[in-house]
RNA sequence: CGCGGGGUGGAGCAGUCCGGUAGCUCGUCGGGCUCAUAACCCGAAGGUCACAGGUUCAAAUCCUGUCCCCGCAACCA
């Protein structure tokens, strides 16, 4: 049997509004975990990263608690998957106690095997910005970030033995050359990996927006907490049986700056307590507007809300997933929303649906045919070339290859557009021949079944608009593995309505 | 010499790891069709694969060098 799937998104750090990147991260796994039910049990994990300086300042700037700023944003990222049809399993809040009291217990086992340790840090210190620096990276002797003045400071702070596991890490990323993809982030890590690993400091003494050490002397550095969150949220060590079914994770989900905290050290955490490392971390690219970086900094941010009201959530999920391969940057813009939509859901898609529905209300009063009888006289049909589809759309989405899948997706939709003009209905209308008619008709309806049941995954919304105007019986959600050519039931009337896509007209553009 | 990615027909990209007729989407041009969201279908034009050397029977693909663009190097997906 399949292996239950578990996938990850980062969990997010909420120093601020969310952004389409946010959006996409999880969108990715949503896709990933739709998909993974339609062949057993899955479990999709999300949340928020609340501990450290920056939301500690943020809360600050903003005269509320650190814990009442958190509050009052979740709900805003809460929210935001909501509109992309996101539909996690947990969402975890790193300020639950659930989580702190996993984080405590990881500490208190590793202290005690000895993988932490109290050690002296020192370094140049940057007060204002509250980070060490390398001498190597001074200015002139001064903070490289803002200028200022640094000063010699140490401070004694529980270490992790990063160092003991730089050889099984070697030795894993060997053996295990697609654990870390795409190819680029694997080069990197292992090229840092052969540079040598330092141990690092995993607590924090001065500061108090974290998760307390036990025994005390001050909180657990953000990133330790953070990462933990991925076991914690499966109940890690409380006897939960979700982490026995669901661990080692399927595939975790990460942005590309954040690939060395993944895939160097949260492995040797993972190892240090004597569990396996996740199958596959995926470090996807960066969206970038028109070519550049979108960020607060860059003044382009876009509204992810907004974009969703535009354009539709479920065309924008389409959008991310067929622009660009899964793991490259890559260049968005509305015009390619815009090209995207007309061009792939409106002209193939959703015209293909408006035509066939148009047809069979005008030919057969909206009712499909009975075509049972007629196949073995005529000639294949349009489904036969298809059998594998379903199986290969899942395992290109499985693998993280959503264009390849959309792109296998598409040939059934123009093979069903194809269909139409090679075998023109209008002409088997009037010249009565209604076999012919009637198997073309129950081909073109049942060709719609199946690309609702394939789309669901990625444009779950719409998928239940097409399963819905196709007056289909059953569950959309149901499993792959039962889906056959001529699953759907002739007599069945269909309720065409609006269309699926309707055309975005080009605005002139400033 | 900090690390990495990229430069392929008008646009955006795949192919490069494992050399062997350069592929996709859009756009353009021509034709077909009329069921449909000015949608659908067929065909065509258009590329010396950044540049220069090298290896090879054969290089977009391997090696060397050069130029250009872009990320990262900080808790931004």
């Amino acid at each position: 049997m399949t292996r239950p799937f578990y996938v990850t998104t980062p969990i997010y750090y909420i120093s601020g509004d969310p952004h389409i990147g946010h959006a996409y991260t999880t969108v990715v796994a949503d896709v990933l975990a739709r998909t993974a039910r339609t062949q057993g049990d899955a479990y999709f994990l999300t949340g928020t990263d609340e501990h450290g300086q920056k939301v500690a300042d943020a809360a600050a700037a903003a005269g509320k608690t650190p814990l009442q700023w958190c509050d009052e944003l979740v709900p805003r990222w809460q929210s935001l998957f909501s509109v992309y049809h996101v539909e996690y399993d947990d969402f975890i809040r790193t300020t639950q106690p659930r989580h702190e009291r996993v984080v405590q217990a990881v500490f208190e086992r590793l202290r005690e095997n000895g993988d932490v340790y109290l050690g002296t840090y020192e370094g140049w210190y940057c007060v204002a910005d509250e980070t060490f620096w390398l001498q190597s990276k001074l200015v002139d002797g001064k903070c490289p970030t803002c200028g200022r003045e640094v000063q010699w400071l140490s401070e004694d702070d529980w270490f992790f033995a990063l160092s003991k596991y730089g050889e099984r890490l070697k030795a894993y990323y060997k053996d295990n050359p697609d654990w870390v993809r795409p190819r680029a982030v694997y080069n990197e890590m292992m090229s840092l990996l052969e540079e040598g690993l330092d141990d690092f400091s995993i607590s924090r003494a001065k500061f108090d927006w974290g998760i307390p050490i036990p025994g005390g002397g001050g909180v657990i550095y953000v990133w330790f907490d953070a990462l933990l969150n991925y076991i914690s949220a499966l109940g890690w060590s409380t006897g939960d049986a979700k982490f026995e079914k669901f661990w080692p994770a399927t595939v975790q989900l990460i942005g590309k700056e954040i690939a060395r905290f993944h895939t160097i050290i949260w492995p040797a955490v993972l190892w240090a307590l004597g569990e396996a490392a996740p199958d596959l971390v995926f470090a996807h690219g960066w969206i970038t507007r028109d070519g550049e970086k979108i960020g607060k900094s860059m003044g382009n941010a876009v509204d992810p809300f907004a974009l969703a009201e535009r354009f539709g959530a479920d065309s924008l999920r389409y959008f991310l997933l067929r622009e660009a391969p899964f793991g490259s940057d890559f260049s968005y813009s509305e015009t390619k929303i815009v090209q995207r939509y007309n061009n792939d859901l409106g002209n193939d898609l959703g015209n293909l649906f408006r035509r066939t529905l148009a047809m069979l209300a005008k030919y057969r009063g909206g009712v499909v045919p009975d075509a049972m009888g007629l196949r073995e006289t005529q000639r294949e049909s349009v489904g036969s070339r298809f059998i594998e589809l379903p199986a290969n759309v899942r395992a290109l989405i499985l693998d993280l290859r959503f264009r390849e899948a959309l792109e296998a997706i598409w040939e059934l939709v123009g093979a069903l557009n194809r269909a139409i003009d090679e075998r023109k209905p209008w002409v088997l209308f009037k010249e009565e021949r209604h076999d012919e008619l009637d198997l073309l008709l129950y081909d073109l309806c049942e060709g719609l079944r199946w690309l609702a049941i394939l789309l669901a995954p990625i444009m779950p919304e719409r998928a239940n608009e097409m399963w819905r105007q196709l007056g289909a019986a059953g569950d959309l959600g149901a499993s792959w593995d039962a889906l056959r050519w001529g699953g759907l039931s002739a007599g069945t009337k269909t309720a065409p309505a609006d269309a699926l896509f309707p055309r975005i007209e080009i605005v002139a553009q400033t």
